[in-house]
RNA sequence: GGGGGCGUAGUUAAGUUGGUUAUAACGCCGGCCUGUCACGCCGGAGGCCGCGGGUUCAAGUCCCGUCGCUCCCGCCA
């Protein structure tokens, strides 16, 4: 071994022992003959002293060339620090070493940046150089909590009759909605796997296999343009149960979260989450996924407002808004920029606005919501002070527009909660919506059982079916989605008939999904947690690239390895593949 | 596919209506310092101002193009 001991280990007891430890020059600091030096490692920093009278020493001068981030080897005494030399800020802050020896490991050259946490480096350098960057705190700490979800997550999973059980990577690309990513097969020229979007099939398979209960934490692929919280592969704790309905699913789910946040955050998460279906939290929020930790609830107001003399509200199909308690707080250029611009990203027109001043509107749009003071201020219960912010539009638009003013604002009156989890099962959604040519496509994915009740509607009116399907969502973010599968071969014809696709690209497709159910295929249901999501707020992290180990970029590129780039000439011959495209320069 | 933002030493930034030798902090190199802990002090090196073109007596600054990064919309159940 390198060491005796790591650099969060030595206290107080180990004084007078000799020690050794091996790690990286955190910071030195020379003070003539006498020199300090803090070692780091995952576990901690220590400081290191060395003094000396004599000014030609070897072991100072080999210290005063160390370099930051050079690994280091160092052997001393632990020595207790003198009352006031203490450092209190530091975990080892009571003791030092007193440097016998000190061997240099390996040289680290000028760094591209600097191993600490206050730093303001752009994403692609540090991702460049993501072995330094995984050397900050910071960074050490996200990594340990990933890893402390995942055991807990194993822990609950288990203690609950989880089988740990893997499913293949390389698959047959499978009909559901993102672009696959795909490997050509060179034992088989002109034939392509895919990479797996979910474990989907094969965890339903595996219930129809009488596993009964099946968790894995699965890299799920999926080929499509990126965001912050969005990359190409993504870890899903993925879960199905056998003989289960949705109450089922969302105890168990809650059983391995509580310990999640029980052992990872020390919090106790309540014993149950609130359930709200999807349009009440269309109604309330006007997002599918809202965030709990602060009111300012959308509102209807269409049929109070389509005879005002108006043309905006008059001709709009639908009318919402949102009420601010203390509109004094919002300017109107809040209102007119950032919020208007929110508002615009998603479809909205414009943002019409006015405020409650002395009993009546004032501002804004006041001259015509006067004409119906007394109604509007009785239906909106308006109170001296508000301010109201309308879109017109259609439902959806009004919806996702003031959605996003309501985030804005609650961010911007600092109205949220940080310290909060505001957990919320979002359930009851439709299973199928109109596409762009009047058909219907499945709002989640082909699989989803529909509700029991709704079953009469399958051919009159799909757009009537609720399906049961479920997300879990926290503070505003989508953490799972999971639904009750369909078991049955002449159901799961059905929807696909309905969805229109042709019985060809069906059989091919997932013919094997079928056939399975047909051999006394068991009820069953599940659900997906993306992990990273998850980690990242428990971390306190916006980016999901912050608790992930090697991230790509933005552009799908990442710059370490510079991946991905051109296939050798004989890769290409071996695999009978031809490239169209030039290889765009990376 | 579409829109917004950013590209200046190793890093992060400043750079005025276009006008001397392009600044600062951290880092790096050298010197001084025996209780520092973001050590301090003195000195030094380090620049294709992303790239290409244009306007101008003169461009880091203005214009056009391009490349890179980033955030968002579409897309992603």
């Amino acid at each position: 071994m390198y060491r005796t001991h790591t650099a969060g280990a030595l206290n107080l007891s180990h004084v007078d022992q000799q020690v050794t430890l091996a790690g990286w020059v955190d910071r030195s600091r020379d003070i003539g003959q006498l020199c300090f030096l803090t070692l780091r490692d995952r576990y901690g920093v220590t400081q290191c002293v060395y003094e000396t009278s004599d000014s030609e020493d070897s072991t100072l001068s080999l210290l005063k060339t160390l370099t930051n981030e050079t690994c280091i080897k160092v052997t001393g005494k632990v020595r207790a620090r003198t009352e006031k030399d203490i450092n209190p800020e530091m975990a080892t802050g009571t003791i030092e070493l007193v440097i016998s020896e000190v061997e240099i490991l390996n040289k680290a050259n000028v760094l591209p940046f600097q191993v600490r946490d206050d730093i303001s480096v752009s994403d692609d350098l540090r991702l460049k150089h993501r072995y330094l960057d995984l050397r900050r705190s910071k960074m050490q700490r996200n990594m340990l909590t990933r890893h402390r979800t995942i055991q807990a997550a194993r822990d609950a999973l288990c203690d609950m009759g989880f089988l740990e059980l893997e499913t293949p990577l390389l698959v047959r690309s499978t009909p559901e909605g993102a672009r696959d990513f795909i490997v050509p097969s060179r034992t088989n020229p002109g034939n392509f796997y895919a990479l797996p979007q979910s474990p989907q099939l094969y965890k339903q398979m595996l219930m129809i296999s009488g596993m009964d209960r099946y968790f894995q934490f699965a890299p799920a692929f999926r080929d499509e343009d990126l965001r912050a919280d969005r990359v190409p592969v993504h870890t899903q704790i993925d879960m199905e149960m056998t003989f289960v309905e949705e109450k089922d699913v969302f105890l168990a789910v809650e059983t391995m979260v509580r310990k999640i946040f029980q052992d990872v955050k020390e919090v106790s998460l309540p014993e149950s989450f609130l359930i709200m279906p999807y349009h009440e939290a269309m109604e309330r929020f006007g997002n599918d996924k809202p965030d709990m930790r602060f009111g300012m609830e959308l509102k209807t107001v269409t049929s109070l407002v389509n005879d005002l003399d108006f043309k905006v509200f008059s001709e709009a199909e639908c009318v919402r808004c949102i009420v601010v308690e203390d509109g004094s707080k919002v300017s109107r250029k809040d209102i007119d920029s950032t919020l208007l611009d929110k508002a615009k990203i998603y479809g909205a027109k414009g943002l019409a606005w006015s405020r409650i001043k002395n009993q009546e509107f004032s501002g804004g749009v006041a001259k015509f919501l006067n004409q119906k003071t007394k109604e509007l201020m009785e239906a909106l219960e308006l109170k001296e002070g508000n301010l109201i912010l309308f879109v017109a539009d259609s439902y959806q638009v009004c919806c996702a527009g003031l959605s996003a003013v309501r985030l804005a604002l609650g961010s911007q009156l600092e109205l949220i909660d940080q310290s909060q989890y505001a957990f919320l099962w979002v359930n009851d959604f439709p299973l199928f919506e109109k596409g762009d040519d009047d058909t219907w496509i499945a709002m989640h994915h082909l699989f989803t059982h529909p509700k029991a009740e709704d079953m009469q509607y399958l051919d009159s009116d799909p757009g009537k079916v609720r399906g049961q399907l479920y997300d879990l969502v926290l503070n505003g973010v989508e953490l799972l989605s999971g639904s009750i599968r369909i078991h049955r071969a002449d159901l799961q014809k059905q929807i696909l008939d309905i969805v229109g696709m042709p019985k060809e690209e069906a059989e091919n497709k997932f013919g094997f999904l079928m056939d399975s159910f047909q051999y006394g295929a068991p009820p069953h249901g599940g659900s997906a947690i993306g992990l990273d999501r998850l980690v990242a707020i428990l971390c306190g992290e916006d980016s999901i690239r912050e608790v992930m180990t090697y991230p790509c970029n933005n552009q799908g590129i990442f710059p370490l390895d510079g991946s991905p780039a051109p296939a050798d000439q004989h890769q290409l011959d071996e695999l009978g593949l031809i490239v169209k495209a030039p290889a765009k320069d990376i």
